[in-house]
DNA sequence: CGAATCGTAACATATAAAGTTACATGAAGC
DNA sequence: GCTTCATGTAACTTTATATGTTACGATTCG
């Protein structure tokens, strides 16, 4: 299965906005994310409908971060895009009438439902400016190494 | 993407072969499965790799359990099918220059890693002969249910 | 008005899981 | 030995889904 990777996307796009004074065109975004500015435009509307991203046209348009990046986290932006599956294995059949099969559907539920929980939890205290500060740390020692 | 399946088929034909005396062919398992013996071959013959399972051919062959179902665990299983990747999201990149992307990263690395290890974790303590005693339980529940 | 920019539908491509066909190989029983 | 039943496996097809691309309309600025 070929994965997700919006959640990737938009973090990565959301940090370069957040270092970048004004808007930032999805012609611009792209290239960053060394992609089509097409899909920046489509995964940035799912964003805009949270309110969390606003985004003018004509010249001197572009997106730009509204929400708060204290406020922001990943739970968020995880739902913003569709709360996407998160796991890349699962069941053969839904609900199965086959005794054997509820068996083994539902030890394998256990253990991914936990596993989901975890994921979900941690994502809603990982705030964009958590990763804001990670990347000014990075920036800072990569300078430092090459001083 | 499309998820695999593969762990959730071998534990229903494991499973069927444990509550079935002597061997099963790949065309039983296949009916049992919904599916195509071919697939059947294929995925059985991963876990014969790892001598949980063995095959005969011609008239009287098929399919055996040759471990011990208190010894087989989930995770066993997973290794058998190589070990496919839990998650269905994932980066845009692995190994980035770009420090905003390496922050990213690194972001979601914690949280799937330890959402991972977590699965490993459970996967290794629950074994074949748990997932038979349930499939007992809801057996005589539904017997139960029928009086 | 013209250029820049988003909005969006429609279509194309890429990747991977699962299914299918075809045929070779080997074992059992007559 | 011949036939039948079974696995072993390569090659191909189908299906699902994420991503990329093209095209064009709508809006805004100067």
């Amino acid at each position: 299965m070929k994965r997700d990777s919006r959640l990737s996307s938009v973090l990565h796009a959301l940090l370069h906005m957040a270092e970048h004074d004004g808007r930032m065109t999805s012609d611009a975004l792209a290239q960053c994310l060394g992609t089509n500015p097409v899909v920046v435009r489509r995964t940035m509307g799912l964003l805009r409908r949270q309110g969390l991203v606003d985004s003018d046209r004509g010249p001197s348009g572009g997106w730009r971060i509204t929400a708060d990046l204290d406020k922001v986290t990943l739970r968020q932006l995880h739902e913003a895009l569709g709360e996407p599956a998160f796991f890349a294995i699962g069941h053969r059949q839904e609900a199965p009438e086959c005794l054997v099969e509820q068996a083994v559907n539902a030890a394998l539920d256990d253990a991914f439902d936990e596993a989901e929980a975890l994921l979900l939890k941690r994502f809603a205290h990982v705030t964009l400016a958590d990763l804001a500060k990670d990347f000014a740390r990075r920036h800072r020692e990569r300078k430092a190494a090459k001083d």
